[in-house]
DNA sequence: ACAAAAGTGTTGAGCGTACACCCATGG
DNA sequence: CCATGGGTGTACGCTCAACACTTTTGT
């Protein structure tokens, strides 16, 4: 860290990707263009670095201004920095993403939406290099479902173990086995915590309600790798629940 | 990524926290600081971003200005980025922390060296928040040895299975299964491929010799998590031959 | 009574750990 | 010959995938 004679100076800005699940579609928060550059696409939540104020800061500012909801619950980690030199036509920009993971919220409107993340990188309609953004988000958020209780942060702080499997099958793009799951974490330290209160589902037998652990850590992890060398339709969502009409149900594991 | 009305600028620099096995240890590049701020002190080799240079290529700048060697065999990979409003006194900065991994090279001179990680880390005099930037370094590398082929990084391009183990017995600071490791790495699919050249030690049967394989991320991982519970002595090196003199054999496994 | 969802039991396959043992070389 | 490090064989224990089965509700 030498300081140059000269005095270089960029702009530094911090975007962030925001996902949650909504309708069983894992889903980023993105607001389309009014201004060119990139007049009419999706861009993600971003705001420009200010004096005097912090990283992580700035970040829950962007995702502030742009739900509209006090997101101090919102669980956020810094996903990595993005500076190609043309990467903002207007002006070297040196951008800070960070990932955020939180429950469903309302619409937040003006401009603004929760989009399926599979569908807007197919399109390849957002701006700037969000896309590779995105993409990136979305694979580390996919990874720290493996070993960390991050899944929980998609919720309500009460929970039952289904919402929490429902979490894990849309995020990964394939079913898991319920009893299996069940088990799994409910025995690996920290990850919950049963509160006692149960939650009437409307059929079935009803489900006990949980808390996330205090560990952020899960040893042993959960794995995918099993599973991705099964085919997996990226096309469509997991349907969590049958189709009405359609009477056919869902296989389970293979 | 909204342009806000104003143009706050920022001086954007790049630090690398390169690691290499020396002696046994698992150690850093830093150089002495002759001016203030923190003169004295050790820093991590860096440099200020530039117009149209990108954060990567800023980054192997920084290592080979340092170690005045070509550095494009270095494994390198973003790892978070500083930028807390006071962290350099002169000026708001914002920094891009890279991780290198190399193999051992010539004594860089100049007031630079190869000091061990966790001495420097202890003796708490790094310059900046670079003891930070350095146990997230030294952390990122530990973990990614599980998962990733990273260890054959501070490695020649040709190398033994005792010589990977070794990487791993310091990187993780406990001694591995000399037989188990041998299995678990030849048969991991892409981790390494054998040259069919085999190495005179000394003493001992010749040392088949390994590259690097294709595959960047293992499957299954190797895992450090069931040698954690143990305890681990973190002062002092983890030896890979007797002492001299000393005749006590160092046991295996627990 | 039946369907549906929650949760538990059971079993077989695979993997990791521990450690015995053989191989190939230097001294 | 022995010592040393390279590399293989083997057995035990644990975890996980698969799936049968029981529990508890709504209709």
């Amino acid at each position: 860290m030498v300081l140059s004679g000269g005095d270089a100076a960029f702009r530094v800005s911090v975007d962030v990707v925001a996902l949650t699940v909504l309708d069983d579609r894992l889903s980023v928060l993105v607001s389309r263009r009014a201004e060119p550059p990139y007049r009419g696409r999706w861009g993600l939540p971003g705001c420009d670095l200010v004096h005097d104020e912090d990283l992580e800061a700035t970040a829950r500012r962007a995702l502030r201004e742009r739900t509209g909801r006090a997101t101090s619950s919102a669980r956020i980690e810094q996903l990595a920095t993005y500076g190609a030199p043309r990467r903002d036509p207007r002006r070297r920009t040196v951008s800070v993403a960070w990932l955020a993971v939180l429950p469903v919220l309302a619409e937040p409107g003006g401009g603004r939406a929760w989009k399926p993340a599979d569908r807007l990188l197919a399109s390849g309609r957002l701006a700037f290099d969000h896309g590779r953004l995105l993409a990136d988000g979305v694979e580390r958020a996919r990874a720290k479902l493996e070993y960390s209780n991050i899944a929980t942060a998609f919720l309500e702080p009460e929970f039952t173990i289904a919402a929490l499997r429902g979490i894990y099958e849309v995020v990964w793009g394939h079913r898991l086995d319920a009893g299996n799951f069940h088990r799994k974490v409910t025995r690996t330290d920290g990850f919950v915590e049963p509160t006692g209160r149960r939650r009437q589902t409307g059929r079935g037998r009803p489900a006990e309600l949980f808390r996330a652990g205090a560990e952020e850590s899960l040893h042993p992890p959960l794995t995918r790798r099993s599973f991705e060398q099964r085919s997996v339709d990226l096309g469509s969502p997991v349907r969590r629940h049958p189709a009405r009409g359609a009477g056919h149900g869902l296989v389970r594991g293979a």
